[in-house]
DNA sequence: ATTATTGTATTATATCAATAATACAGTTAC
DNA sequence: GTAACTGTATTATTGATATAATACAATAAT
């Protein structure tokens, strides 16, 4: 699974959004058992300690739980993660409407160039 | 004018952002002479110096020319102004559907959330 | 002619982010 | 029982960013 982190702008927080995507899309599966920070760390090619600061922000969305010496689980509150998938589109779209407004983009226009798009 | 400027990225990115928009979007009239480096660093409450690395980064891009002891004069190359804004258009569209896509989200939803915004 | 204004450059300081290198106590695996 | 693995914490160093405080030469304004 890629891990595309660019530098500009802070690494924790593109791991954050990174490992709340595949939690919201279901590429983690709900209840089961994290990577080892070590080993998502290599996996990121990140530091351990920027990974641990990550999944430190993830446990205080609720998105994951740990278990000190086990490790890092993913929620099993199915509900939480539709929840919560439902808000951060609906804040995607706010701000790329945001944006495409303030650039004198029509309504119309946005939405020919969505439809060109493959998905 | 609002200048709303967070500390969740690098100041002087946002100014650039924001200086853009204004130019591909006609707040600032092709050819016009903008106001000082230390009146525009007034106006969004940021440091002259970082005003001042905003608008070097404009430079590059071609959008500002300098005029050493007269002031910053937006470009008066329309059609750069009218690539750069169709460019950026596109630049959005793309990453915006590349995170809705990855979300799960279809196309037909995702245009019926755009449809709500009002723009 | 003098004064104020222009972009630009320099130096210093403070903060945040990232990495590195360990360390530790509890648990799991064998 | 021992060894390996777990999350977590600590300390130090480096680089990027932001601000502050000046400075200067060229031009514009008066």
């Amino acid at each position: 699974m890629a891990w595309e982190i660019k530098n500009d702008r802070p690494v924790y927080i593109q791991l954050v959004e990174e490992l709340e995507t595949r939690i919201l899309n279901g590429t983690y599966t709900v209840g089961t058992k994290l990577l080892s920070v070590r080993d998502l760390a290599g996996e990121a090619q990140v530091n351990p300690n920027t990974m641990q600061k990550a999944l430190s922000e993830l446990e205080k969305k609720g998105l994951i739980s740990s278990r000190r010496t086990s490790g890092n689980y993913i929620t099993d509150d199915e509900k939480l993660i539709r929840d919560l998938r439902t808000e951060l589109a609906s804040n995607e779209v706010g701000a790329f409407c945001g944006k495409i407004k303030k650039l004198g983009i029509t309504k119309k226009e946005t939405i020919e160039l969505i439809n060109k798009e493959d998905f």
